[in-house]
DNA sequence: CTAGGGTTAG
């Protein structure tokens, strides 16, 4: 397999390459970044040894020399010249750590934040984590000094350094601080880490938040970028509520847009009603969002009333509520009524760019009028509409959908000629087009401009990828890319697995068939009951007896009784013989009754290694207590061998046996 | 010198 592999000239390092080399460029380790982490190490530790001094500094009952000694520096920071000379000093400084340590001692917090803005103003990267830091060491900084610094520092911190910043801040009240806490979470927000943010605000309140609605804006605002979204946006609402905080017009058009993106237009109408009961008039932004909401249902009866109550309201319809109409005159099947409607956007000005035109070139290709959509993607070519690429995957997709894969491959090629642009639903869209069109150097230089480019394959590539390998009979690649998209936490679809399980099994890649099979049954997902049996064949073919042994023992229920007796025949010929009474047990626990041959079968392993004798004879006296006797042409077999096991005990447990099975036979 | 949001296409 891996000789065809080679034979076709896949350049073998690439699929093998591209995983190990996403899963280490997680995180690129910027000087800044390495520098505030060591930073952040040092300030643990002088934190600790700080706290005890500020408490009592803080503390009213101080003793008298203390006391005097905090006038003596009031008096000195009184000295507004001085404490502007030491602000420049540290401003202009080309080493701020000294002077730092020459003057901050005079300045007050106000003076530093004064300066970290100053130095946020000037962009200056390296001074603002150097002072925040020198503020954090001398316990000089308050609320706004963290906003501060998060706002300046923006995209130069991870999330993990942010936690943690927030989680070392000592003092309550800061800690506390709905403005800080505000701005923390929208970091997050920022940064697409939803599920942290939810979790970190939780603990927020735990610890004494009190939480505005600023705070549900900014989550909420966070639940319409993830999917499943909707549920987490409710019970923000809901908290919101509680908390008796009154709904503002962002609130609104945050919970307005999560509806839209989650297909909701009945739950979008009601809010956008509810709004207007609360007085609240909606401006464009909520149109746009329930406007939206309609589109997906195509529902243009209420599309044309929302527009005409927009405009009776006194607003104007702008691009982005346009187009969207237009996505919902699509989403209806209206396709005349879209191109008028795009005839008018092209009047006003609006269709500037791709966007109108790819809803509707969209709209025609699932309507499965491709040729129409084929005309405006041309027509917009023709007239030079400004594109990012959208028209070309709209289009390539619409091949491979229609199974135009030559087509498909022209188009994507065309893209990577005029464009010099990739992202990873593009990607995805051109390996599609290359695999489906059987273009194998293609499909390998797509994946070393992914690999490039540091975009992780997603889901989608790796079903891609192992479909086509498949199609292309190469098992073995298929599997490796299996495994290593389960590596990356992604479960590969049923039917994909289920499929190449039998692919591998046909080449004899047994143990492998059993690995995808594991990766199934140890997916979230429950899988097909026939399966069981599928692998079962394939490990009875591949004498993987012990395997098959487990997938009887978890799976009996789903297996047919030939495939059970199949299983039994194969282990108790060829099994491990110190797991031959247990195969017994298990056959006979799940109802398969065990007839002579097997039992035939066993004896005569046991016959030719008399070391196992122990074995045997608890066999033999198991046998009697489940009702089962040993036939005669068996006793007569371990009569003829009796000397191997000792004469006298084989005439005993025989004997037993009789007599116990007599019993059982009288009425 | 301190916090938030919402609209369109693959």
């Amino acid at each position: 397999m891996e000789m065809s592999v080679l034979g076709i000239g896949l350049p073998q390092g690439i699929v093998f390459r591209y995983s190990p080399l996403f899963s280490s460029s997680s995180s690129s380790s910027s000087v800044l970044n390495s520098s505030a982490t060591r930073n952040a190490g040092s300030q643990r530790v002088s934190t600790t040894a700080l706290t005890g001094e500020i408490a009592q500094t803080n503390d009213a009952q101080l003793p008298s020399g203390s006391r005097s000694r905090i006038k003596v520096q009031n008096r000195a920071s009184k000295s507004h010249n001085t404490r502007q000379a030491a602000m420049m000093e540290v401003q202009q400084s080309s080493d701020l750590d000294s002077a730092l340590t020459r003057a901050g001692e005079m300045l007050k917090v106000r003076d530093l934040n004064a300066i970290l803005h100053h130095f946020g103003k000037l962009n200056r990267l390296q001074d603002i984590p150097q002072l925040f830091v020198w503020m954090q060491e001398n316990r000089k900084l308050d609320v706004t000094s963290y906003i501060s610094y998060i706002k300046f520092m923006g995209n130069k911190l991870d999330t993990a350094k942010m936690v943690e910043i927030y989680n070392n801040i000592q003092d309550e009240a800061i800690k506390n601080n709905v403005y800080l806490c505000n701005s923390i979470l929208s970091f997050l927000i920022r940064k697409r880490k939803f599920d942290i943010s939810i979790k970190l605000f939780q603990k927020m309140k735990e610890d004494g938040l009190i939480p505005d609605v600023v705070t549900y804006s900014t989550l909420l605002a966070g639940s319409t970028k993830v999917k499943d979204g909707y549920p987490k946006a409710l019970e923000l609402i809901q908290d919101l509520q509680h908390r008796r905080l009154h709904m503002d017009d962002v609130i609104y058009g945050a919970i307005l847009a999560v509806c839209a993106s989650n297909s909701k237009w009945e739950e979008a109408e009601f809010y956008f009603n509810q709004m207007k009961d609360d007085g609240l008039s909606p401006n464009v932004y909520h149109y746009s969002s329930l406007l939206n909401a309609y589109s997906v249902c195509g529902n243009y009866q209420k599309a044309d009333k929302l527009i005409r109550d927009m405009k009776s309201a006194g607003l104007v319809p702008n691009k982005v509520i346009l187009t969207t109409l237009l996505k919902v005159y699509v989403r209806g099947g209206l396709f005349d009524k879209s191109r008028e409607l795009l005839t008018e956007l092209e009047s006003l000005g609006y269709a500037e760019d791709e966007m109108p035109y790819c809803s509707l070139m969209d709209g025609l290709a699932k309507a499965g009028q491709m040729h129409e959509a084929k005309l405006i993607f041309d027509e917009m070519r023709k007239k030079g509409v400004k594109s990012d690429g959208f028209a070309h995957s709209i289009m390539i997709s619409a091949f491979c959908r229609s199974k135009l894969f030559e087509e498909a491959k022209l188009l994507a090629n065309d893209f990577e000629t005029t464009y010099n642009k990739y992202d990873l639903v593009m990607l995805n869209t051109m390996l599609c087009a290359y695999c489906r069109a059987g273009e194998m150097e293609s499909v390998m230089q797509t994946l070393k401009k992914m690999d490039g480019l540091a975009i992780s394959p997603s889901y989608n590539t790796f079903h891609i990828l192992i479909r086509y390998f498949s199609k292309e009979k190469m098992y073995l690649l298929a599997y490796r890319t299996m495994k290593d998209m389960h590596s990356k936490g992604h479960q590969p679809a049923e039917e994909l697995c289920s499929s190449l399980m039998s692919d591998l099994g046909m080449i004899k890649a047994h143990s492998e068939a059993f690995s995808v099979y594991n990766i199934l049954k140890y997916g979230k997902r429950t899988m097909c009951k026939a399966l069981h049996e599928k692998i079962l064949h394939i490990l009875l073919a591949g004498q993987l007896l012990k395997d098959a042994y487990v997938v009887v023992k978890d799976n009996a229920a789903f297996i047919s009784r030939p495939a059970i007796k199949k299983f039994a025949t194969a282990f108790m010929k060829s099994g491990n013989i110190n797991m031959i009474n247990d195969v017994m047990k298990t056959l006979h626990g799940c109802g398969h009754k065990i007839d002579k041959d097997l039992f035939q079968m066993a004896v005569s392993r046991y016959i030719d290694q008399p070391e196992k004798k122990a074995l045997l004879l608890q066999l033999l006296q198991w046998m009697p207590g489940q009702g089962y006797v040993v036939d005669s042409s068996t006793r007569n077999l371990i009569l003829k061998n009796s000397h191997l096991f000792g004469r006298q005990l084989i005439a005993e447990v025989l004997s037993n046996q009789h007599i116990k099975s007599k019993a059982q036979n009288s009425p």
